[in-house]
DNA sequence: CTGGATGTTCGACA
DNA sequence: ATGTCGAACATCCA
């Protein structure tokens, strides 16, 4: 499910029913969604009694400030958070749930099972799995056109492939991929070491404005995702060729098509985005 | 009914 | 060392 755009939703959203509160009881129902501490019970330990102080967000991973701890959290395809009361009957496919001190339970919902809970000591939360190898976020400042060359420069995958490579930069997944290399005019299969300067400036600044733009619109909402509130995004308006195929490109009139780069599925303009 | 696809990542292989 | 591919899992659609 959610890129970038969505977990920073998600981070906003729910920051207001959770900040300020605190953990009192811990329940998990699926325990490999538990990666850190690798026993489930020392998870629970560890989150008792902590209070929630911020959420924090790097690349597609949210972020829980604890007390002591950070509570990384990355949903994969299909992870939600939400709150509720207690008494509110638990749906399908609710894995893990934090009772709060108000009352109220902050729930983990997941229906494939992928997502993911490290409990990380505050100090070293960068330090180690899972986030010691992420790239910078887009908006970084360490993410300079310098940079991207040099990741780009050095590998001999096409450029859809290392957009995706979280190493190289955090939070693009296969949606804003697509839109990121309609906008720059690039075809997701051009080898990324052949790429133009120009076409590296290019693809670099329409990455952070198509992730502003999404930012902005709330995320995009193809069948399932939705926010901390339970809200649907509003980005999918605005989508160029992600999910577009067999309609009429905006800005050329050919056709889009879907195809597949990497096992991913995969969508180009024939006229815009030339091989 | 069966196979393929779904917004992700990682570990197993070549 | 790098790059590709299937698996983790549930659901929906052709």
């Amino acid at each position: 499910m959610p890129e970038l755009p969505e977990v920073e939703t998600i981070r906003h959203t729910l920051k207001r029913f959770v900040v300020g509160k605190t953990i009192e009881n811990v329940q998990v129902f699926w325990p490999k969604i538990i990666k850190q501490p690798d026993d489930v019970e020392a998870f629970k330990l560890l989150l008792h009694g902590q209070t929630i102080h911020d959420i924090k967000r790097k690349g597609k991973f949210l972020l829980f400030e604890l007390d002591d701890y950070y509570l990384v959290s990355h949903l994969r395809m299909e992870g939600k958070y939400s709150v509720h009361p207690k008494v509110e009957a638990i749906p399908k496919h609710t894995h893990v749930i934090f009772a709060l001190s108000t009352g109220e339970e902050l729930r983990y919902n997941d229906v494939r099972k992928f997502g993911t809970m490290h409990v990380l000591e505050k100090n070293q939360l960068f330090q180690e799995k899972p986030l010691n190898h992420l790239g910078p976020d887009p908006f970084d400042p360490e993410f300079t056109i310098d940079y991207f060359s040099e990741k780009i420069k050095r590998t001999n995958r096409v450029i859809k492939a290392v957009l995706l490579d979280q190493t190289v930069v955090a939070g693009l997944g296969n949606i804003y991929v697509d839109e990121t290399l309609f906008k720059a005019g690039v075809h997701p299969l051009k080898n990324a070491n052949k790429l133009t300067k120009a076409e590296i400036a290019a693809i670099r600044k329409q990455a952070i404005a198509t992730l502003k733009d999404a930012v902005k619109q709330g995320g995009t909402t193809i069948r399932s995702y939705v926010n901390g509130q339970g809200e649907m995004g509003m980005f999918q308006q605005e989508l160029n060729v992600y999910a577009q195929e067999n309609t009429a490109c905006k800005n050329c009139g050919r056709t889009i098509i879907k195809m597949k780069v990497g096992g991913r599925g995969t969508h180009v303009c024939p006229g815009c985005q030339k091989q």
